[in-house]
DNA sequence: GTCTATAGTTTGATAGAC
DNA sequence: GTCTATCAAACTATAGAC
């Protein structure tokens, strides 16, 4: 879990140079060779492409499901590339979650007692729903563990991610002795926001049969922050700030 | 989508006898043999055996990562009977499909636009909450398949599905219309009810881990309905109706 | 660093003995 | 109706040529 230097927003590219213990020790040298492009540069390239293939492939078809020939495939590399890169499948599967859990933990920002209760919570609905409009993938993904009973994942959510959700419902608590909002259960109310703006990314493609649709746009992702904003600060007894409506 | 005769509440037994046309015209000779015991027992248990068992690999590992070996494992049969029943992988998913569809319509009644919007959708969300506890393998399968992007499903989906969500946002745009409810979009608030009472099916493993519970029970469902309830209704602008609460 | 060849399993599905 | 034997294909992973 050490901390990698990335400023990149991009889904691949935060998981660059985590596998390279196996690399050996020569990796000052590229000023020393002319005539060869640092080879580092294709080995970021390569671990890009090989993490974001793989990230779509276990999406849709899970951890047993998806072959490294498909990985491959998709990365436009051999299938003995692919191994060189990450010993086996198992490893490409950690470096992802490693990769998701860490960008969830960067998104989120503490909420304080003192903290307005509406626009904290608004804030977290709609960083949520922009998450599931920039990082389909990676929600299916968590949520296709989740399903299968988060054999990989499990560990992080008795430990990291309970904690994360105690302190957020004690704020959220401390936010109803004062009186500030309605008495509602604190941890129901994350598992709401939860549930209700990852569905625009996990069930996106219902959403598109139903409301018959090719692709959701980023008005689509507004319309469902501000619907979710709307209700759940009602339901909590927060007046909602203005929200336009058509 | 013949209506079979089932009355039967339990999972697999809704889809006993879908798969028999391949046995012949022979069906009414039980009376004539005395000798042996009714072959048709013994094809409704496995037929019912194989479906359940499939059922949780599906729901597990999805289609491609369900082996069929798995599946006879689970169903305590060699793999060749699994065969012998079902002709192959894909006849077995349809199936669980057609049975899984067949029961979400017959649990869901219609809405009226006479009928009180408070009382509708709160029926609404138990029903889905109740659902969520007696079927969760059967949701988490169907999750699965529309995260993988529905392959199987999608035709229903922009079909039935379509209709399904029309007629109801249609009255509850009715109500709306009344100023007998806040105005808000009803296709987001019926997607709002089927991602957070889902929720408590498809991440049940995340629920258990955050909570630090070991199952959830009917008086978790019980505390997760009357606070779905309580939030969306009052989300809506509609008075709910008294929920105890401790 | 890259890629071919292949070992060693496991898969979906079939044929046929009982 | 049940089950053993088996096939071709596809899979993960390794060894080693270039």
């Amino acid at each position: 879990m050490k901390p990698s230097p990335d400023a990149s927003g991009s889904l691949a590219a935060v998981a660059v140079d985590r596998d390279v213990e196996a690399a050996g020790p020569s990796r000052k040298a590229s000023a020393k060779r002319p005539s060869k492009y640092r080879p580092s540069r294709i080995r970021e390239k390569n671990h890009e492409c090989i993490l974001a293939a793989a990230e779509q492939e276990f999406a849709l078809q899970g951890f047993q499901g998806t072959t490294i020939q498909k990985i491959a495939e998709r990365a436009g590399l051999p299938k003995s590339n692919v191994l060189y890169y990450f010993s086996n499948k198992q490893r490409i599967y950690h470096t992802l979650f490693e990769d998701i859990m860490q960008r969830w933990n960067n998104v989120f920002s503490e909420i304080k007692p003192e903290d307005d209760p509406a626009e904290a919570l608004a804030k977290f609905i709609r960083v949520k729903v922009e998450l599931s409009r920039t990082h389909p993938i990676a929600s299916r993904l968590f949520a296709t563990e989740i399903i299968q009973g988060a054999p990989f994942l499990k560990d992080h959510l008795r430990t990291n991610m309970r904690d994360w959700v105690r302190d957020r419902a004690q704020v959220i608590q401390q936010w109803i002795d004062a009186g500030r909002m309605t008495a509602v259960d604190p941890v129901q109310l994350i598992f709401l926001i939860w549930s209700s703006t990852q569905h625009y990314a996990d069930f996106q493609m219902q959403i598109l049969m139903v409301e018959n649709k090719a692709e959701y746009e980023q008005r689509d992702f507004d319309h469902a922050a501000d619907f979710l904003v709307g209700v759940i600060l009602r339901g909590c007894g927060l007046v909602p700030p203005s929200v336009p409506r058509a």
